[in-house]
DNA sequence: TCGAGTGATGTCATTGACTGACATCACAAT
DNA sequence: ATTGTGATGTCAGTCAATGACATCACTCGA
């Protein structure tokens, strides 16, 4: 265990996981996730911002991955069909492998206000890279923000649904059923 | 000044705005808006959870005034029916005379991650109250959800648009207006 | 009028997240 | 062997947040 076991990154990620998940985000200290990876405190902040952002690394892979689907959707696409397409691409990254991991660290976000917080604030983050991409299509200004809006919620209820039970559907099929109910929804609109 | 000067937490408020609006979230301590305010930094964190928190006090009311609006919605109207009545009731909430105080406000606030994640707390918080009144009223538990966040996304569009404009339109009508986009956007859907 | 009670505040001490400055180590290229 | 370079350790310090306890201003009943 030197200075230089490689991936501190990745056991940090491990130690803060099984540290939040058995003694809870606030009862757990940096201190405690950095020993148990053989890193000091100081280390962790140079690999994650704060206490919260090493359960959202990776992220942005996500964020890439969706808004590269809407680019390449068709051009004659809807903007919400481009949108559908982006949260359906989403579906890659959700392996039914990575479920139990994805439930387990979402019981440890939903029981903690300040993890909440920062799921939030991805999720805007998300929002405005589809929309950035909405515009780059064409979409209309005061379409863009609702669409991706939309795109997004539909992403979260899919996500939650998905990982709700450990034996349903892959994530796709959810998702696409997520979007039918909105449609049904949109007839209500009126 | 003496012990006693009553509304500590109002003159927090307003010192905390000014100072966040002068120096900087991150260039302000709470000690330093305790004391423009004449108060004892314990004071401040009696009186507000955290040094976030002292610029969302009162988003309850909010919340309470819009599920109120839902719940006294027409039995028969359709889910986004119900929707649309509460986000156009929270324009009791911004009289023409807070708009340049929520302008200011809200830019404070986006320059600030920390204070935009709160804020997204606090959405959340109305997107679920609003989803639990959806679900008093009978709507189906999938259509509730996504009904709720739809609303949000109303209000949040129509809030911005509102403040960006010193001399635009009372709030009413941007909601009246956003919610006919919404309708537009629907028909795209398919 | 006085003394007990109450709620808001002040004081003090402590923990823990986060940061800057600087030293140090492992390894690589020369 | 020498020198760099990047990742890490060490140390000191700031500041948010909390618990424990004292104190003050004011109220009310004896």
């Amino acid at each position: 265990m030197g200075r230089w076991e490689p991936d501190a990154a990745g056991r940090l990620r491990e130690a803060a996981m099984a540290l939040y998940a058995e003694h809870g985000y606030d009862g757990t200290t940096v201190a405690e996730i950095a020993d148990r990876a053989g890193v000091t405190a100081r280390t962790f902040f140079r690999h994650f911002a704060d206490k919260r952002e090493v359960l959202f690394a990776g992220s942005e892979l996500l964020e890439q991955l969706m808004v590269k689907a809407l680019a390449d959707a068709p051009a004659d696409a809807t903007p919400m069909e481009a949108v559908a397409a982006a949260v359906l691409a989403s579906a890659e990254f959700f392996d039914d492998i990575r479920r139990e991991y994805s439930r387990r660290r979402q019981g440890v976000i939903n029981a903690t206000p300040e993890l909440r917080e920062r799921e939030l604030i991805k999720m805007a983050a998300l929002t405005s890279a589809l929309t950035k991409g909405l515009l780059e299509r064409g979409v209309a200004p005061d379409v863009a923000p609702l669409a991706a809006e939309t795109g997004v919620a539909v992403f979260r209820v899919s996500f939650e649904r998905w990982i709700s039970d450990p034996d349903g559907e892959p994530i796709v099929d959810i998702i696409r059923s997520t979007l039918k109910t909105l449609k049904a929804l949109s007839g209500l609109t009126a």
